[in-house]
DNA sequence: ATTATTGATGTAAGCGCTTACAAATGGGGT
DNA sequence: ACCCCATTTGTAAGCGCTTACATCAATAAT
């Protein structure tokens, strides 16, 4: 004892099973081209010097990671957490590994995250959105890393996406509401710039109203970040115009939580003064009271989606398709029929 | 156009710049190494070939990846969101990126996440909790990656951690319920098998009635998983006892919020008729009705304690010290006098 | 019996980087 | 003028792995 081993490499694992180096590689990597008697020896002998390759190494090697890199813009609520689950299940599944790192909503953060990735030899990228500098997807090209757009489906744009259109989702949510006879309505949105599913969610709420003869510039619109509480100082700040709106359309649940929590707080009754919609249909949207009336997403369709196409791309089975997945409102309690 | 250039290296760099391959990666690594004039050349030569080093060469070659590994039982709800966001954020601080991988609490897999950490090139990792096979750290060991245990502090263990006492936390809470007056105590624990944090929680109550003359074996204890639902469910199971408890300790927040749900569903009214805690203190205790009466951790402040412990140890400046954190009971509205 | 063919294994050339060491350069100090 | 030392730069040896190609043995075909 106290012999201080060190890690044992793949030439270690090759002397002590008798053979070269390449065979032990081959035993790793497509066993079906060795012989049964020397694969034996040779596992035989991995197992017992509790040999693991290099991942540094092998990637240099063989240019190839099985590793894909996602790149969200946050991972303080669970916006995400339920789809980049799904992705990484799949992803396992076909013998993937993914590496996820969040860029806080700064493209200027998130360009770096992409080079980092790509640095660290990921076969393929994750971006949420479209909206990004063109020099990202050169540098891209240049790589030779395939990339998916995800959240956001916009089949005229020339990147391939898997997700939903944002705008026609919220124009959907929104209609509900009009019918529901609000015509004061107003919305906390997420800040929209450089966010093309906040821009979505904006434009789909007007296009509603203008569908329905109402003057989207009446939308009293406020943008802030993605947190309870940015939601709930929202709601306040709505709550004090004249007149004041009878329908209050979230971004996302997040936002919506933090306008009921508000609504609480000021003893707003929630649904019977005033209607509060969400969008996701994350967790949160059940647990809060009333519960949200909110748009579904299928997350976990949206992410197993993604990941297979992108791993398809990845070994150049496709050139890169985008996917639409359906979206659905949900009702619950926080959405009531305007009074009078 | 249309001319496919490839991503370029040191050596084209070196070129560029016309230096050697030795000089480029010096103004990379240690630019006061390097005079100011050929820096600049260099630095000159990577941005117009807009070059990013390989990371797996790099690592190859330096044996150091400036990459911190971090295994967390779940992602699927926010308990490590914020203290791993704190260890991200310290980290980077210090030049080191993070790699997040989660087990599901399957020991077997957070030994092969451990595995591929390492396998990675990850210069130390971050653990949750103590109840790990030996053989895991002699595997650490022998690949000289230094590991500090998070989420639990326990100073007899010889493994280095930086935490709280779960036991002593959530004795602290147990109190507070018997001093309201309860007698007839129930517990809705996370499983507990292989999960340190979770037996400390249960021991914790059980030592509180202890100490209050209270025959611990009374206590009514529904372990189950980390999920809302689970939580909802156990808490029905809890209501069909006989007598009735009147006090539902819960193993976390995520638990406590289902229990809240199911007790609306129920028709139970809380706290009067049963009050219900949490434990950590995340966002969801404050957003639930009644908000929670829980267990506050300070969560950012251990994951940056961990990053720098952890980043000490790395750099061979700490030879791994156990930090304690402080925590606290925090009484909301879900507590109350047991009435009668 | 001889040769072509197939399959298992070995040989060795990198992959792109860091770094020990060698070489070159440029002052002081004498 | 000479030597010494410090500073800057270059040379080249790996890091641990994969894989194209060479080799070799065994079997099938002639």
């Amino acid at each position: 004892m106290g012999k201080t081993r060190s890690a044992p490499t793949l030439n270690d694992v090759a002397k002590a099973a008798g053979v070269s180096t390449a065979t032990v590689s081959r035993c790793l990597n497509s066993p079906d081209r060795v012989i049964e008697a020397t694969r034996q020896r040779v596992m035989q002998a991995v197992e017992s010097l509790g040999y693991t390759p290099n991942f540094a190494a092998r990637v240099m090697a063989a240019k190839r990671s099985f590793t894909i890199g996602a790149i969200i813009p946050t991972m303080d609520n669970a916006i995400f957490a339920r789809g980049l689950q799904a992705f990484q299940d799949q992803l396992r599944e076909d013998g993937y590994t993914l590496l996820v790192s969040s860029s806080a909503y700064d493209p200027e953060a998130e360009r770096e995250q992409i080079r980092t990735l790509v640095a660290r030899g990921a076969d393929g990228l994750l971006l949420i959105g479209h909206a990004r500098d063109a020099e990202i997807y050169e540098y891209l090209e240049r790589h030779q890393v395939p990339s998916l757009v995800a959240w956001s489906y916009e089949p005229e744009a020339q990147r391939p996406s898997v997700g939903f259109s944002n705008a026609d989702a919220m124009c959907e949510l929104a209609q509900c509401v009009i019918a529901a006879g609000h015509r004061r309505i107003a919305m906390i949105s997420g800040i929209t710039e450089g966010n093309d599913r906040a821009q979505g969610r904006v434009e789909g709420v007007r296009r509603a109203m203008a569908d329905s003869g109402l003057d989207a510039n009446t939308l009293a619109l406020v943008e802030t970040d993605y947190e309870i509480e940015k939601g709930a100082e929202a709601f306040r700040r709505l709550m004090a115009f004249f007149p004041r709106p009878t329908a209050v359309m979230c971004g996302n649940d997040v936002l919506a939580a933090g306008a009921l929590r508000e609504a609480g707080r000021l003893g707003i009754r929630v649904p019977e003064q005033v209607s509060v919609t969400g969008f996701d249909d994350i967790e949160l949207a059940e647990i809060v009271s009333p519960a949200l009336t909110t748009v579904h997403v299928p997350h976990r369709e949206m992410g197993r989606k993604a990941a297979r196409e992108l791993t398809a791309m990845v070994e150049g089975k496709s050139e890169g398709r985008s996917i639409c997945i359906g979206t659905k409102v949900v009702n619950r309690c926080s959405l009531a029929e305007q009074p009078g």
